[in-house]
DNA sequence: GTCTATACATCGATAGAC
DNA sequence: GTCTATCGATGTATAGAC
């Protein structure tokens, strides 16, 4: 995975793998049928981690409490993850690149990843009745959208330098705009 | 290009590159150093291409009047944009995608296509007395983070199945959190 | 300037020994 | 199961004729 994650799906090559891997080529397709389901499943594993990652038993009760609160410790881990977790990126350009030529690899990750997200976020909002939302669905993607787009300007695109901008800033707003003063 | 957005930097081989644009591939390189270069020059061109079109001449006073009517033209302008024109996705695969091994090639757009559009609204927004807005430059951030999260769930990602969600609801909620009842 | 032909490396994938 | 050795195809880039 680390070489995909560095070189994309084209540019790596199967005697890398092999060799980073500490085996021969014969023994990677001993285990898999070709480049192409490596990579497969390697992504899918890869995705599942994230998604447990998303779902954190410990966090089950995250989203419970004051909105302020909440959705600040929300932003924050979101963003903390993407700052720190270097994967997040490489990940993040690995399946927004290869899109195009996966479909099929995409999908799961919106599916297991981004929905659960989108979804629970969107429950905890229409939980809240002080925010007074009319759509709390679009405004769950409004706040992950807006996080999302930062660390893509920011750290994919590296825009941390051209484009300088705080992520506090970016959080404070966001919370002023969807809880009401 | 249309090799380079349809197969990625790696998976395009100059062969095809010579093919589609119909000359030989010595060809190709008498005008191109080698295929890093050509790449750079082909992605750098098709970024300008993408500069003009945002600081469109015609537009030139879009960003001027009641904020419910400029907002929501400016979001359609950039939905529709990404879902007519199909270079839109694919260039952002690239662009995302080859980040981390281009990135002097992230680092243009970002600069040349990304900045004056938030800047650009940034203005808008903080021209606006009657938004009563804390940091319109975070604000610009959170307003077209939105809309490009959605088109890259819904298009780049291919989460319109799996994931529906009408554009009207995100512009709608979009506008309803930024300009006061 | 543009072509054909080719050099040289590396690719994905496999055969066969152990 | 894992290895070494290798196949055929394809990759980038160039040489030399026109």
């Amino acid at each position: 995975m680390q070489e995909f994650l560095a070189n994309g799906y084209a540019a790596t090559s199967m005697d890398r793998v092999a060799a980073t891997a500490g085996v021969s080529k014969a023994t990677v397709y001993s285990h898999f049928q070709d480049k192409a389901s490596l990579f497969a499943a390697l992504v899918q594993e890869l995705a599942e981690e994230k998604f447990r990652t998303v779902f954190d038993p410990r966090d089950h009760n995250a989203l419970k409490g004051e909105p302020r609160q909440v959705l600040s410790e929300l932003a924050e881990k979101v963003l903390d993850d993407a700052a720190q977790d270097s994967q997040f990126c490489e990940f993040m350009r690995l399946i927004v690149g290869e899109s195009g030529r996966f479909p099929e690899l995409a999908a799961p990750y919106v599916q297991n990843v981004a929905k659960p997200l989108l979804d629970a976020l969107a429950r905890y909002l229409a939980s809240c009745p002080e925010l007074q939302l009319a759509d709390p669905e679009a405004t769950a993607r409004v706040f992950i959208g807006t996080l999302i787009y930062f660390v893509l300007l920011q750290r994919v695109l590296g825009g941390k330098d051209s484009l300088p901008m705080e992520s506090d800033r970016i959080v404070t707003t966001l919370i002023d705009l969807i809880v009401p003063a």
